[in-house]
DNA sequence: CGCAAAATGAACCTCTCGGTTAATTGTGTC
DNA sequence: GACACAATTAACCGAGAGGTTCATTTTGCG
């Protein structure tokens, strides 16, 4: 080692011009493990397959991640993070109950959609009997807020004379997720028992119409 | 009927008396398989421990089904076939359509609590993309009754001006089948996020009742 | 530079787990 | 009773999968 061109001895800390690069392997390794879990479930998953269609070895996974559990759960709760952030940039508020309500369907039905990964990933957590979820208080906390977003929305519905009494946001909550949720998770066999008309492009967006008249209906003021 | 504790001289029939039994034995295999697989997932379940609470031996399950694939195939299509047969008690037919929709509802959503194992089963052949419901054939026939019987009601409701017309039986079996599922399949993580109230007995009852509503006002006649 | 600590690579190890071999017992038939 | 075949048992196996060891390189810091 003669040669000696380290000229960029500016003692900053940009840690992104250096070769090893640990927070970039940690997100490839997570990235890859969703992938590989969600696709064949937690003991179904390989770690040499991870570690293949990663960037770097399997040595690496367990130096990061402890073990098998331990990479499942930080994947679980990544999962978790990312799509919950991306739930963040509705902002209803300022819209009338109904129009409010009728966009959270119509959003949440398509989120769910579009991230078949984290669907799986919570079937899969439902078969092992929330038995990571529940270790994780970090993801627990980032759901009261669809909570509290769906109670506002509730509770000016009924002051303005439009939603019924008597429901709770929790309800309200549960029927949009199952709707949501079923679309997503039981496609495969309903398509195999049923034909797949509801899964072509026509069918989700007669389907999104129809989870958003299903609540509205449900909820509104019989008069 | 002559006293049958020795006269086994009619040929073969009576095989319960036998101390080799070898429909039991399957039977039996099954009934473990469909547990273990339900509580643990295809690859999660192991087919030593099946052995183990089977009264009979890990050889026989191999010389009966194959493999462990077999087995889960088997175990797949009984859950399917006790199931469907459990279902088709109700008459419904000569009910007044809402009633009769109001009572499939009920029925559907009790019916799927009362059969989490199949839940189950059928969230793990969603895990794995319909793979062996796909080789089953025998499954696919008995759903197209479960169509035919909603389209039964629905048409007599538009015909009577009570429904809505517009609708598929379809998307009101999808509407019924993801509210009854989600309530079971998602029971755990669900009650992790946002606590069991609604898994308690009571809780049930009122999701049951919301269940109902929620498909009568979705087909039902708008005025 | 020299050292400690973090990061990494390749080969290796151990035990689990699906599956099998070979021999044995039970059962109906003649 | 003898034979053929179905049913059953216990011991065994080998690949594969999770996990590890050890040595090496890279980086930070004085």
């Amino acid at each position: 080692m003669a040669i000696d061109d380290s000229s960029t001895s500016e003692t900053g800390t940009n840690r992104a011009r250096w070769k090893q690069d640990p927070e970039g392997v940690r997100a490839d390794i997570l990235a890859v493990a969703l992938e590989e879990f969600s696709r064949n479930g937690l003991s179904g998953a390989r770690m040499d397959d991870i570690a293949a269609k990663t960037r770097t070895s399997k040595r690496m996974i367990y130096y990061y991640f402890g073990d098998k559990d331990g990479l499942y759960r930080k994947a679980l709760e990544a999962a978790y993070k990312k799509v919950r952030t991306g739930e963040e940039k509705l902002d209803l508020e300022h819209l009338p109950p109904k129009e409010a309500l009728e966009r959270l369907v119509e959003f949440t039905f398509d989120h769910h959609r579009k991230n078949p990964d984290f669907i799986r990933l919570v079937m899969i957590e439902n078969i092992h009997h929330g038995r990571f979820l529940e270790q994780s208080d970090a993801i627990k906390k980032l759901n009261a807020a669809a909570i509290s977003q769906i109670r506002n929305i509730y509770d000016k519905g009924v002051r303005d004379g439009v939603f019924r009494a008597g429901l709770t946001p929790l309800r309200i909550h549960w029927l949009i997720s199952a709707i949501s949720f079923f679309n997503v998770s039981n496609a495969t066999t309903f398509s195999l028992l049923f034909g797949n008309e509801l899964q072509t492009e026509a069918g989700q967006v007669c389907l999104s119409a129809d989870a958003c008249q299903t609540v509205l209906k449900f909820v509104a003021k019989e008069d």
